[in-house]
DNA sequence: CCTACGCCTTGATCCAGATCAAGAGGGGTC
DNA sequence: GACCCCTCTTGATCTGGATCAAGGCGTAGG
């Protein structure tokens, strides 16, 4: 399922992925060699230690990195948004399994002829470089988590992500009172938060119980105070939490 | 204690850091705004919330990123050795501490100037972005290792990590043995695996008992058998670790 | 030389989260 | 409607690493 050559301009990711610093031009010549990709919620985008000649920005859905060892364990090192980047200039083995864990649609591009564009387009190589910087920043806050946090402040840490993501992509300050639903099933998670799915299980029963959540099946979660959630999660308030 | 103006010609990090792709006359640009900075040993370079502006590579040394919460407990997220960047262009306030843990030369350019001599030269920019790019790879190496690896396995891990990063600058291949003497003190190896002191130290008293190092004193370790160690690192042999 | 202070080690105990085990929904298929 | 499969919850128990506590050792300072 292809929709190709969809207009650049009315793209949904288009002010916040790696094109957002581009003008029209630029924009066309992007254009000119982006496919759209489709991928079914559970299915695999690409696996760890495969040779991967395309890079790519989410244009919707939501797709999660994952690094494995062969005993089973798995950790999640990215959680992957609309306009998010998959892949890597200038390297074509891929460290990490990338799934789609719900239905996502990719804005693709062959890797040559994107890394000739990263030389012509400076406006390019600016928002990636920006990018690379706010996934690295992401990455060691969630290092802070993973070495430090309980399993309670690990979860409340996560909401807080999850809607600090998905309802407030510019800069506004979050409200008193929320309402997500969890991208992630309750094994995701336990990859994501370094737990069990039990722990994790158990810990959304702890904070339902403590008045801190409430849920609506197993994937729509209420924060009626953000302030009661944001005292749970082990952060100075207004840390950056997983960008 | 300011060398100013040393030549970049004979800099030792000057094949790898984020001026290695530049020519002769771009390093004459870079080298007419830099300035020699040194610390001594535990001295704090930045706090965590400082407004930083200045950027820099670490010439010589060993310096550490650390975040923490209020209550005292703290991660690094970060190590850095000689040829690494420090700061972010586009951002002057901080996210961490960085602290000197031996003595340490920086390499050092005010904010402005630098970032001005990303747009004019591609070459610098370029290598920037690689960097970044490796050190998020880094990052998500080191998340496994907090979110999911055992304290023995953590410690190992450690180990083949400091032995790759400064016994093989190239992509060399490990040697079969090793000595190596560490740049951290057992608290700081704690804050780096999300352990306490008291666990790192016995995890080497463990590793020594069986065989797998030697101490001497305790900061240098032996290894006799580098397969044997990685064996306990938890890791499908080639895997990245910690770049 | 004695004391003090920083680092590290070692021992005893505790506890958060893992592991093992048993269901409880909920949806899809025949 | 009966069955299956998948995800999630809950309970019981175990354990790896944290915490609490007591020195050991090296070196700086009086």
């Amino acid at each position: 399922m292809l929709q190709q050559h969809a207009s650049c301009s009315n793209c949904p990711i288009r002010h916040r992925a790696v094109c957002a610093k581009c003008d029209s031009d630029e924009l066309e010549q992007l254009n000119d060699i982006k496919f759209y990709k489709t991928y079914k919620s559970g299915e695999t985008i690409a696996y760890q230690g495969d040779s991967l000649d395309v890079v790519a920005s989410v244009v919707s859905g939501v797709a999660t990195l994952e690094r494995g060892i062969e005993d089973g364990r798995m950790q999640m090192v990215g959680l992957l948004l609309p306009s998010d980047f998959i892949g890597r200039p200038g390297r074509s083995k891929l460290n990490y399994d990338v799934t789609a864990v719900s239905d996502v649609t990719l804005c693709s591009f062959h890797r040559q002829p994107f890394e000739q564009l990263l030389i012509d387009i400076p406006h390019l190589q600016e928002r990636l470089l920006q990018m690379a910087f706010d996934e690295l920043d992401a990455a060691r806050e969630w290092m802070l988590l993973l070495g430090r946090k309980t399993a309670r402040e690990k979860i409340a840490s996560l909401l807080i992500s999850v809607v600090k993501r998905t309802h407030l992509p510019e800069g506004q300050t979050l409200g008193t009172a929320a309402r997500l639903e969890l991208p992630l099933s309750r094994e995701a998670m336990g990859n994501f938060l370094g737990l069990t799915i039990e722990t994790v299980s158990r810990q959304f029963t702890a904070l339902r119980k403590d008045g801190v959540i409430e849920l609506e099946g197993k994937r729509v979660v209420i924060i009626p105070d953000m302030d009661l959630l944001l005292d749970e999660s082990g952060d100075d308030d207004d840390g950056g939490l997983l960008a």
